[in-house]
DNA sequence: ACCACTAAATGAATGCCATTCATTTATACG
DNA sequence: CGTATAAATGAATGGCATTCATTTAGTGGT
């Protein structure tokens, strides 16, 4: 990210001897894995409110309006922070791993890299996959497993949907407030849920949201895995 | 909502004789239950991007800021929304018939109220439930169903976060384009990822949502309910 | 070595948004 | 009857994504 190193306040197109010398052929200061390289740092730094336009391009020492000739929009950018993340998932455990083993050390890994990154996940949602190869990748990847391991064609989008489906649902669970099912001033009023609460709390220190995950993730898999044709 | 039957434009608080006579006692032109309505009927005709407060306070014939003698915040209108949603989703079927299918019956409901809310969502997975008495309740009677039916009390949240999970990212499914999976110019270079989209739009008119959400959680009650003690 | 073309930058302006605050109004209460 | 209070007003604020006319710098052709 060579724009990156240059003080403020500089000329412009300063960047570009430097990018000849190193052999790209672009002339722009900007690029859309710079940008993404930058909205990923802002994220870290400041979460998903300091990712504003303005903060992208005063990290990339540009005017705001230079972003729009690489990117269409403020979804724009959060759709190439998508798929950067989809490449952190691990997929590797497929064609290492048994299938039930496979799904399972990707379904925590997938569940892992989006909790932090909840905002994403209605973009994702509605993201037809054709602008996102990373991700492209991904379910190519867990396509072939899930074929591999047995599964019937016409099951195998259906089984990974729903999965994704729990993934993405769980996901916002372990970001909820740990006093997220304190019934308050209502506990009176709802013996059943409150005991059920508490029953919970006493017996662990577990986070409930790995409690639910785990146990949702091992129903899954075991229903799942019985669609198999061996 | 007396305040929508008045003229835009009259003089404040012309309202409260209507009140008085119609034997309400507070001297308030709003209150909550009438910025829930407005607030829902906003949503209905224009979506979420229709909801404003600038727009909120129109329908409502007043000002924005007087909104907030009412609300802290818009996040507080979507919060009031969610719990009068939450009043729709029907649970009606627990205790009436057996676990499994009050379960189902529950868990479509609750998808298809929330699949038409999908921003509300996120709001939901942080919310602390003494904030929604109306989500409370509905947490209180699925309890009272799992305990009857012979659930483990340590294992009566874990099991409903799971399916909330799953129902929540499934609702998001719902919304989601048609040719969502379409993969392009990408299709050559994934072969297992394509045969599988291929193999199910083969065979079914049905929406791959409801395909996807059907095994899911026919999956996740069967496996649920082998928890249960008799 | 020049010139025209084009990609990519600038910065000013636009319009929308949630939210705040000093002020005013109308009702309830002592 | 006057005073306190809840609830309204409307003007102002600051932040935001996005647009556009303009300028800049490097590319490729002659």
């Amino acid at each position: 990210m060579p724009a990156s190193t240059r003080a403020s306040g500089e000329v412009p197109h300063r960047a570009e001897a430097e990018r000849r010398r190193a052999g790209r052929p672009s002339s722009a200061v900007l690029d859309k894995a710079g940008i993404t390289a930058a909205a990923l740092k802002l994220i870290e730094k400041n979460g998903y409110n300091g990712l504003t336009m303005a903060a992208l391009a005063r990290s990339l020492n540009v005017a705001p309006s230079a972003l729009y000739n690489h990117v269409t929009s403020k979804d724009d950018v959060l759709l190439l922070v998508e798929d950067h993340l989809a490449a952190l998932v691990d997929v590797s455990p497929f064609g290492r791993e048994p299938w039930d083993e496979a799904v399972r050390q990707w379904a925590w890994s997938y569940r892992d890299v989006f909790a932090q990154h909840t905002p994403l996940i209605p973009v994702i949602a509605v993201l037809p996959v054709t602008d996102a190869p990373q991700t492209l990748a991904m379910y190519e990847t867990v396509s072939a497993g899930f074929r591999d391991a047995g599964f019937p064609a016409e099951q195998i989008i259906p089984a990974i949907v729903a999965l994704e489906s729990f993934i993405f649902g769980s996901a916002y669970d372990v970001t909820a407030p740990a006093d997220i099912f304190d019934p308050g001033d209502m506990a009176g009023s709802t013996p059943n849920f409150t005991g059920a609460v508490e029953s919970l709390a006493r017996l662990g220190h577990e986070r409930p949201a790995d409690v639910a995950f785990a146990l949702g993730l091992e129903v899954l898999i075991n229903g799942f895995g019985a669609l198999r044709k061996h």
